[in-house]
DNA sequence: CAATATTATATCGCACACGATACAGTGTTA
DNA sequence: TAACACTGTATCGTGTGCGATATAATATTG
Protein backbone atom coordinates (compact mmCIF):
# COMPACT_ATOMS: atom_id res chain seq x y z
CA UNK A 1 0.00 0.00 0.00
CA UNK A 2 1.77 3.17 -1.43
CA UNK A 3 0.56 6.04 0.87
CA UNK A 4 0.92 8.75 -2.05
CA UNK A 5 -2.05 6.33 -3.93
CA UNK A 6 -4.30 6.99 -0.87
CA UNK A 7 -7.48 8.55 -2.02
CA UNK A 8 -7.48 11.07 0.34
CA UNK A 9 -4.32 12.31 -0.55
CA UNK A 10 -4.96 13.35 -3.94
CA UNK A 11 -5.67 16.73 -4.37
CA UNK A 12 -7.13 15.97 -8.27
CA UNK A 13 -10.11 13.58 -6.80
CA UNK A 14 -10.69 16.76 -4.57
CA UNK A 15 -10.65 19.01 -7.51
CA UNK A 16 -12.52 16.61 -9.33
CA UNK A 17 -15.32 15.87 -6.75
CA UNK A 18 -15.58 20.05 -6.18
CA UNK A 19 -16.32 20.64 -9.84
CA UNK A 20 -18.84 18.09 -10.13
CA UNK A 21 -20.78 19.27 -7.29
CA UNK A 22 -20.53 22.86 -7.94
CA UNK A 23 -22.11 21.93 -11.25
CA UNK A 24 -24.79 20.09 -9.94
CA UNK A 25 -25.39 22.97 -7.74
CA UNK A 26 -25.93 25.36 -10.43
CA UNK A 27 -28.44 22.55 -12.39
CA UNK A 28 -31.78 23.73 -10.13
CA UNK A 29 -30.87 27.49 -11.15
CA UNK A 30 -30.25 26.69 -14.85
CA UNK A 31 -33.35 24.12 -15.43
CA UNK A 32 -35.89 26.57 -15.10
CA UNK A 33 -33.95 28.30 -18.09
CA UNK A 34 -33.35 25.27 -20.00
CA UNK A 35 -29.94 25.69 -19.64
CA UNK A 36 -27.21 22.96 -19.23
CA UNK A 37 -24.31 24.31 -17.41
CA UNK A 38 -21.75 24.43 -20.20
CA UNK A 39 -24.00 26.43 -22.05
CA UNK A 40 -25.03 28.76 -19.76
CA UNK A 41 -20.69 29.23 -20.12
CA UNK A 42 -21.52 29.81 -24.16
CA UNK A 43 -23.95 32.71 -22.81
CA UNK A 44 -21.87 34.52 -20.26
CA UNK A 45 -19.30 34.72 -23.24
CA UNK A 46 -21.68 36.31 -26.00
CA UNK A 47 -23.57 38.31 -23.39
CA UNK A 48 -19.91 39.75 -22.65
CA UNK A 49 -19.79 40.04 -26.65
CA UNK A 50 -21.94 39.12 -28.93
CA UNK A 51 -21.54 37.37 -32.78
CA UNK A 52 -17.73 35.54 -31.95
CA UNK A 53 -16.26 32.86 -34.14
CA UNK A 54 -16.57 28.60 -32.89
CA UNK A 55 -13.09 29.68 -32.41
CA UNK A 56 -13.34 32.53 -30.02
CA UNK A 57 -15.68 30.42 -28.21
CA UNK A 58 -13.27 27.87 -27.63
CA UNK A 59 -10.23 29.70 -26.85
CA UNK A 60 -12.54 31.64 -24.30
CA UNK A 61 -13.97 28.06 -22.66
CA UNK A 62 -10.35 26.41 -23.19
CA UNK A 63 -12.75 23.78 -24.98
CA UNK A 64 -12.44 22.13 -28.33
CA UNK A 65 -14.18 22.05 -31.37
CA UNK A 66 -15.32 18.43 -31.07
CA UNK A 67 -16.79 19.63 -27.52
CA UNK A 68 -18.11 23.04 -28.50
CA UNK A 69 -19.62 22.65 -32.24
CA UNK A 70 -22.25 19.90 -30.84
CA UNK A 71 -23.19 22.05 -27.48
CA UNK A 72 -23.79 25.27 -30.45
CA UNK A 73 -25.59 23.07 -32.42
CA UNK A 74 -27.98 21.66 -29.59
CA UNK A 75 -27.89 25.53 -28.41
CA UNK A 76 -29.49 26.40 -31.94
CA UNK A 77 -31.46 23.38 -31.88
CA UNK A 78 -32.92 25.20 -28.78
CA UNK A 79 -33.63 28.75 -30.65
CA UNK A 80 -30.70 30.18 -28.15
CA UNK A 81 -28.24 30.99 -31.17
CA UNK A 82 -27.73 31.46 -34.79
CA UNK A 83 -24.98 30.04 -37.07
CA UNK A 84 -23.96 31.69 -40.08
CA UNK A 85 -21.61 30.55 -42.14
CA UNK A 86 -18.50 32.97 -42.54
CA UNK A 87 -18.55 35.89 -45.23
CA UNK A 88 -15.24 37.01 -45.80
CA UNK A 89 -13.97 33.38 -45.29
CA UNK A 90 -16.35 30.34 -45.71
CA UNK A 91 -14.59 28.06 -43.52
CA UNK A 92 -15.39 30.03 -40.49
CA UNK A 93 -18.81 29.84 -38.53
CA UNK A 94 -20.26 32.91 -36.79
CA UNK A 95 -22.61 32.60 -33.67
CA UNK A 96 -25.09 35.23 -32.83
CA UNK A 97 -27.49 35.11 -30.10
CA UNK A 98 -30.97 35.29 -31.13
CA UNK A 99 -33.51 37.54 -29.07
CA UNK A 100 -34.61 34.83 -26.51
CA UNK A 101 -30.83 34.00 -26.17
CA UNK A 102 -30.18 37.36 -25.20
CA UNK A 103 -33.37 37.77 -23.25
CA UNK A 104 -32.15 35.14 -20.79
CA UNK A 105 -29.33 37.58 -19.30
CA UNK A 106 -31.91 39.28 -17.01
CA UNK A 107 -33.11 35.84 -16.33
CA UNK A 108 -29.85 34.69 -15.43
CA UNK A 109 -28.38 38.15 -13.29
CA UNK A 110 -29.45 36.66 -10.28
CA UNK A 111 -27.67 33.41 -10.69
CA UNK A 112 -24.29 34.62 -9.32
CA UNK A 113 -25.56 35.84 -5.99
CA UNK A 114 -27.53 32.93 -5.67
CA UNK A 115 -24.99 30.16 -6.21
CA UNK A 116 -22.66 32.33 -3.61
CA UNK A 117 -24.85 32.04 -1.05
CA UNK A 118 -25.70 28.46 -1.78
CA UNK A 119 -22.10 27.24 -1.48
CA UNK A 120 -20.95 28.47 1.81
CA UNK A 121 -22.19 26.81 4.85
CA UNK A 122 -19.03 27.56 5.75
CA UNK A 123 -17.68 30.82 4.43
CA UNK A 124 -14.29 30.16 1.60
CA UNK A 125 -11.28 31.54 4.19
CA UNK A 126 -9.53 33.21 1.54
CA UNK A 127 -11.25 33.00 -2.32
CA UNK A 128 -8.68 35.30 -3.73
CA UNK A 129 -6.01 32.92 -2.67
CA UNK A 130 -8.17 30.42 -4.03
CA UNK A 131 -8.91 31.87 -7.28
CA UNK A 132 -5.57 32.47 -7.72
CA UNK A 133 -4.34 29.27 -7.14
CA UNK A 134 -6.73 27.71 -9.51
CA UNK A 135 -5.14 30.48 -11.96
CA UNK A 136 -1.89 29.25 -11.59
CA UNK A 137 -3.16 25.37 -12.29
CA UNK A 138 -4.88 26.55 -15.08
CA UNK A 139 -1.93 28.67 -16.82
CA UNK A 140 0.35 25.70 -16.03
CA UNK A 141 -1.38 23.17 -17.69
CA UNK A 142 -2.69 24.98 -20.71
CA UNK A 143 -0.34 24.94 -23.76
CA UNK B 1 -24.33 43.89 -18.89
CA UNK B 2 -23.97 42.30 -15.55
CA UNK B 3 -21.14 42.35 -13.97
CA UNK B 4 -21.46 39.28 -11.83
CA UNK B 5 -22.13 37.52 -15.18
CA UNK B 6 -18.80 37.69 -16.70
CA UNK B 7 -16.91 34.51 -17.23
CA UNK B 8 -13.38 36.46 -15.34
CA UNK B 9 -16.19 36.42 -12.41
CA UNK B 10 -16.86 32.84 -12.02
CA UNK B 11 -14.86 31.05 -9.36
CA UNK B 12 -16.84 28.11 -10.69
CA UNK B 13 -15.34 28.22 -14.57
CA UNK B 14 -12.41 27.97 -12.99
CA UNK B 15 -13.00 25.36 -11.12
CA UNK B 16 -14.28 23.43 -13.76
CA UNK B 17 -11.43 24.04 -16.55
CA UNK B 18 -8.82 23.71 -13.89
CA UNK B 19 -10.64 20.14 -13.27
CA UNK B 20 -10.69 19.22 -16.93
CA UNK B 21 -6.89 20.49 -17.48
CA UNK B 22 -5.60 18.12 -14.57
CA UNK B 23 -7.80 15.12 -16.25
CA UNK B 24 -6.56 15.82 -19.20
CA UNK B 25 -2.50 15.73 -17.73
CA UNK B 26 -3.40 12.48 -16.39
CA UNK B 27 -4.50 10.93 -19.83
CA UNK B 28 -0.61 10.22 -20.85
CA UNK B 29 -0.10 8.92 -17.83
CA UNK B 30 -3.29 6.46 -17.22
CA UNK B 31 -3.12 5.36 -21.26
CA UNK B 32 0.11 2.73 -20.60
CA UNK B 33 -1.69 1.48 -17.82
CA UNK B 34 -4.99 1.25 -20.15
CA UNK B 35 -7.26 3.69 -17.34
CA UNK B 36 -9.40 6.13 -17.99
CA UNK B 37 -9.43 8.49 -14.94
CA UNK B 38 -12.48 7.45 -12.82
CA UNK B 39 -11.33 4.23 -13.57
CA UNK B 40 -8.08 5.02 -11.99
CA UNK B 41 -9.88 6.47 -9.29
CA UNK B 42 -11.73 3.13 -8.58
CA UNK B 43 -8.43 1.46 -8.32
CA UNK B 44 -7.26 3.97 -5.60
CA UNK B 45 -10.08 2.84 -3.59
CA UNK B 46 -9.99 -0.81 -3.91
CA UNK B 47 -5.61 -0.67 -3.64
CA UNK B 48 -6.67 0.85 -0.02
CA UNK B 49 -9.50 -1.83 0.58
CA UNK B 50 -10.63 -4.92 -1.50
CA UNK B 51 -13.92 -6.29 -1.86
CA UNK B 52 -15.88 -3.20 -1.63
CA UNK B 53 -19.64 -3.03 -2.39
CA UNK B 54 -20.97 -0.98 -5.73
CA UNK B 55 -22.97 1.50 -2.55
CA UNK B 56 -19.29 1.82 -1.11
CA UNK B 57 -17.93 2.75 -4.02
CA UNK B 58 -20.40 4.79 -4.66
CA UNK B 59 -20.24 6.56 -1.23
CA UNK B 60 -16.54 6.85 -1.27
CA UNK B 61 -15.96 8.49 -4.92
CA UNK B 62 -19.24 10.78 -4.28
CA UNK B 63 -20.48 9.39 -7.50
CA UNK B 64 -23.90 7.50 -8.25
CA UNK B 65 -24.50 4.29 -9.05
CA UNK B 66 -25.87 5.49 -12.47
CA UNK B 67 -22.30 6.38 -13.33
CA UNK B 68 -20.42 3.54 -11.06
CA UNK B 69 -22.12 0.29 -12.60
CA UNK B 70 -21.40 1.02 -16.40
CA UNK B 71 -18.08 2.20 -15.07
CA UNK B 72 -17.20 -1.22 -13.20
CA UNK B 73 -18.63 -3.36 -16.12
CA UNK B 74 -16.33 -1.71 -18.44
CA UNK B 75 -13.11 -2.44 -15.69
CA UNK B 76 -14.91 -6.06 -15.65
CA UNK B 77 -15.14 -6.21 -19.55
CA UNK B 78 -10.81 -4.84 -19.48
CA UNK B 79 -10.21 -7.41 -16.90
CA UNK B 80 -9.34 -5.44 -14.00
CA UNK B 81 -12.37 -6.12 -11.78
CA UNK B 82 -14.59 -9.06 -11.16
CA UNK B 83 -18.55 -8.90 -9.83
CA UNK B 84 -20.01 -11.09 -7.82
CA UNK B 85 -23.44 -10.94 -6.48
CA UNK B 86 -23.64 -10.69 -2.66
CA UNK B 87 -24.42 -14.26 -0.38
CA UNK B 88 -25.44 -12.28 2.43
CA UNK B 89 -27.77 -9.86 0.77
CA UNK B 90 -28.25 -10.59 -3.03
CA UNK B 91 -29.21 -7.32 -4.29
CA UNK B 92 -25.55 -6.60 -2.84
CA UNK B 93 -22.86 -6.62 -5.72
CA UNK B 94 -19.07 -7.75 -4.39
CA UNK B 95 -16.34 -5.63 -6.43
CA UNK B 96 -12.99 -7.53 -6.43
CA UNK B 97 -9.53 -7.23 -7.49
CA UNK B 98 -8.02 -9.28 -10.14
CA UNK B 99 -3.87 -10.66 -10.42
CA UNK B 100 -4.10 -7.59 -13.19
CA UNK B 101 -6.00 -4.77 -11.23
CA UNK B 102 -4.23 -6.02 -8.19
CA UNK B 103 -0.36 -5.64 -10.17
CA UNK B 104 -1.41 -2.44 -11.84
CA UNK B 105 -0.65 -0.67 -8.19
CA UNK B 106 3.16 -1.44 -8.82
CA UNK B 107 3.24 0.24 -12.25
CA UNK B 108 1.15 3.11 -10.99
CA UNK B 109 2.80 4.11 -7.67
CA UNK B 110 4.89 6.62 -9.77
CA UNK B 111 1.84 8.81 -11.12
CA UNK B 112 1.25 11.38 -8.20
CA UNK B 113 4.84 12.30 -8.10
CA UNK B 114 4.87 12.43 -12.20
CA UNK B 115 1.91 14.63 -11.60
CA UNK B 116 2.69 17.10 -8.81
CA UNK B 117 5.78 17.88 -11.04
CA UNK B 118 3.82 18.23 -14.18
CA UNK B 119 1.38 21.06 -13.39
CA UNK B 120 3.92 22.93 -11.20
CA UNK B 121 5.34 25.24 -13.61
CA UNK B 122 4.51 27.81 -11.15
CA UNK B 123 4.27 26.16 -7.42
CA UNK B 124 1.72 26.78 -5.61
CA UNK B 125 1.89 29.27 -3.34
CA UNK B 126 -0.04 27.72 -0.36
CA UNK B 127 -1.22 23.42 -1.34
CA UNK B 128 -2.14 22.58 2.10
CA UNK B 129 -5.06 26.16 2.31
CA UNK B 130 -6.02 25.00 -1.43
CA UNK B 131 -7.00 21.52 -0.24
CA UNK B 132 -8.59 22.71 2.35
CA UNK B 133 -11.06 25.23 0.56
CA UNK B 134 -11.79 22.17 -1.78
CA UNK B 135 -12.70 20.53 1.11
CA UNK B 136 -14.84 23.29 2.51
CA UNK B 137 -16.54 23.44 -0.83
CA UNK B 138 -16.87 19.53 -0.89
CA UNK B 139 -19.01 19.49 2.79
CA UNK B 140 -20.79 22.11 1.84
CA UNK B 141 -22.47 20.81 -1.30
CA UNK B 142 -22.81 17.13 -0.42
CA UNK B 143 -25.59 16.02 1.32
C1' DC C 1 -2.83 28.21 -62.36
C1' DA C 2 -2.77 23.48 -60.84
C1' DA C 3 -1.08 20.88 -56.99
C1' DT C 4 -0.30 20.91 -52.25
C1' DA C 5 -0.43 22.52 -47.56
C1' DT C 6 -2.92 24.77 -44.06
C1' DT C 7 -6.85 26.16 -41.43
C1' DA C 8 -11.72 26.33 -39.46
C1' DT C 9 -15.17 23.57 -38.45
C1' DA C 10 -17.62 19.32 -38.33
C1' DT C 11 -18.21 14.29 -37.60
C1' DC C 12 -17.40 9.89 -35.27
C1' DG C 13 -16.70 6.82 -31.45
C1' DC C 14 -16.19 6.03 -26.73
C1' DA C 15 -16.41 7.02 -21.79
C1' DC C 16 -18.26 9.40 -18.42
C1' DA C 17 -22.16 12.14 -15.34
C1' DC C 18 -26.62 12.26 -14.02
C1' DG C 19 -31.92 12.53 -13.79
C1' DA C 20 -35.44 9.22 -14.27
C1' DT C 21 -37.00 4.75 -14.13
C1' DA C 22 -36.94 -0.35 -13.72
C1' DC C 23 -36.21 -4.47 -11.21
C1' DA C 24 -35.11 -7.96 -8.09
C1' DG C 25 -34.35 -9.16 -3.45
C1' DT C 26 -35.30 -8.08 1.51
C1' DG C 27 -38.03 -6.21 5.44
C1' DT C 28 -42.36 -5.09 7.47
C1' DT C 29 -46.94 -5.39 8.63
C1' DA C 30 -51.60 -6.55 8.86
C1' DT D 1 -47.86 -15.41 5.01
C1' DA D 2 -49.58 -12.44 1.44
C1' DA D 3 -49.41 -7.67 0.34
C1' DC D 4 -46.70 -3.82 0.37
C1' DA D 5 -42.82 -0.75 1.20
C1' DC D 6 -37.95 -0.31 0.92
C1' DT D 7 -33.21 -0.92 -0.76
C1' DG D 8 -29.25 -1.96 -3.73
C1' DT D 9 -28.16 -2.18 -8.28
C1' DA D 10 -28.96 -1.80 -13.06
C1' DT D 11 -30.84 0.36 -17.29
C1' DC D 12 -32.11 4.23 -20.31
C1' DG D 13 -31.75 8.71 -22.47
C1' DT D 14 -29.41 13.02 -22.99
C1' DG D 15 -25.49 16.03 -22.83
C1' DT D 16 -20.98 16.69 -22.50
C1' DG D 17 -15.41 15.97 -23.16
C1' DC D 18 -12.03 14.48 -26.06
C1' DG D 19 -8.85 11.74 -29.36
C1' DA D 20 -9.03 10.77 -34.11
C1' DT D 21 -10.48 11.70 -38.53
C1' DA D 22 -13.03 14.03 -42.31
C1' DT D 23 -14.34 17.97 -45.07
C1' DA D 24 -14.43 22.20 -47.21
C1' DA D 25 -12.45 26.58 -47.95
C1' DT D 26 -8.33 29.42 -48.17
C1' DA D 27 -3.36 30.11 -48.67
C1' DT D 28 0.97 28.83 -50.75
C1' DT D 29 4.09 27.21 -53.95
C1' DG D 30 6.22 25.42 -58.01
Amino acid sequence: MYDQLKLDNQVCFRLYTASRLVTQAYRPLLEPLGLTYPQYLVLLVLWEKDNLLVSDLCHRLELDTNTVTPLLQRMEKAGLVIRTRGIADGRQTLVSLTKKGLHLEEQAKGIPTCMAANWQGQPLSNPEAFVQTLDTIINNLKK
